[in-house]
DNA sequence: CAAATTATGATTGATTATGATCGTTTCTGA
DNA sequence: TCAGAAACGATCATAATCAATCATAATTTG
């Protein structure tokens, strides 16, 4: 085995059990002791674990890894902080169970980071939310049938004969390019598609979209307003905007940004 | 072999396992160490993965494997040269822009590896296999809908109105648990669903099994022998099995797992 | 078509990792 | 405290890996 297999080996085993001895890692990865202390002694000179007689033990108490680890190697654009507020508030909306449909997009993406922690039914057109879901979460994951395109990462067939007719959501989450009184608009013929083949299959459809859209206007409308049951958007949202929110009849959620920029990096060099 | 598709082999090969030596990329691309370390050092000063003694890593540190995925992938070590050189004889049997079926399993996912450097139009159940495809080759992908099973990491619906009806595939691929007089069997009763809803869907069937397959016996019977087009296995077949799939009117070929430039695949018709 | 360039594979000796063995140190329990 | 056990560090022989080199095959260029 390799040198580098050995060490997330370590690593990996550490992070389950405060503390390993080197007879469990000789075991667990067939080399000698004198290897594994060699292992031990290299990681700890790195820093990466600390060196305790008979074995090792984690650097970080355990309590911290589990949930940063994953979640914070993205740090985008600021407008990635609105969209993850925002995304918060959708997942809020959800309860333990609930069957929701989520259209692939890049605000609706960043579901998946709170979803990680629920147990849902989820179906959805998008290849990245699935597989992050699939490795990350407990929710059932479904997916339609289809083609799948890199560049959208969506998941679209051509047929009607598709396995979207069987599955009925609660809730459809879904995001847009544009939204104004026409209704809600969208730039992607395929995201187009992939939208209308799921808007019916649930009660309610709620709209992720960041107070920037309200001024965009895009060429294809996918919807009349009244269409929508809610609206997440953050708080650059304009009273007239609002207004004709409102007056549409639609439920609107403002997701305040978090200010506290106190994120706890994980090494990974 | 040309550079580029060695080079594409070393990075789909370095996406599936976080760290791999010299040895596994001469046996998947059959170049000598030299020129593998050359690859690997001329990736590496490209940023595309990081060169460490023995072999190369994944620049971007993959999220720590839970141990129970370690656990699979030390489990299937053991025979996985043989899956290796099955699958390559597998995909040589294609040609560029040929439609083909992959059927989800330890075996056929092998087969990413040698398809990376394609361009294919490939349906598959295995959403590992999609995903990777999606990731490391140029092929189109296409998935049938419905629920995603985590362990067997397989796509099925429970209807039978699936894109699957809309594609033909010329051959499909699929590995099983066993092969018998009695036909070809499977234990697990998903993957058997989806066998089953995949395997009219082209006009060859080629199976993937390793020479320890012929004295297994499963539970399931998935089709008659005479189904079957083709199989390819590794040189540990007997002559009494020999002779079996030879009666059955059954293409052999025998994949040799040493890495001899003489690709001498028997066929026996 | 020939020359030049490049890619590849084999060989060599140097470097490094590994596993076994040794004596020493530290822990454990009576 | 003492004896026995476990863990450790050091050392060495062996195996694996590496860098450098050269000859040959493949490719490109003139």
């Amino acid at each position: 085995m390799h040198e580098r297999e050995r060490h997330r080996i370590i690593l990996s085993a550490v992070q389950e059990k405060p503390v390993i001895t080197i007879q469990d890692i000789a075991d667990l990865t067939e080399a000698s002791e004198a290897t594994i202390r060699r292992d031990i002694a290299s990681l700890h000179v790195k820093g990466k674990l600390r060196r305790v007689r008979g074995g090792a033990e984690a650097v970080h108490p355990p309590q911290l890894t589990p949930l940063a680890g994953r979640h914070f190697h993205v740090s985008e654009s600021e407008n990635a902080d609105k969209k993850r507020a925002i995304a918060r508030e959708a997942v809020a909306l959800c309860e333990e169970g609930d069957a929701i449909i989520i259209n692939g997009g890049t605000t609706t993406f960043q579901m998946v980071h709170f979803l990680s922690s629920r147990r849902l039914q989820v179906m959805t057109n998008s290849f990245a939310i699935a597989e992050h879901l699939v490795k990350n979460s407990k929710s059932s994951v479904t997916v339609p049938g289809g083609a799948i395109y890199r560049e959208q990462s969506i998941i679209l067939s051509p047929f009607d004969n598709d396995v979207t007719r069987n599955f009925y959501g609660k809730r459809m989450f879904m995001g847009s390019q544009g939204v104004g009184p026409f209704g809600v608009m969208e730039s992607d013929a395929l995201i187009i598609q992939g939208e209308q083949k799921l808007i019916n299959q649930a009660d309610e459809l709620v709209l992720l979209v960041d107070s920037t859209k309200f001024a965009r206007r895009s060429s294809l409308i996918l919807c009349p307003l009244q269409r929508v049951t809610t609206i997440i958007t953050d708080e650059g949202i304009s009273d007239g905007d609002r207004k004709m929110v409102e007056d549409a009849g639609i439920q609107l959620i403002i997701a305040k940004v978090n200010q506290d920029k106190a994120r706890n990096s994980v090494s990974v060099a």
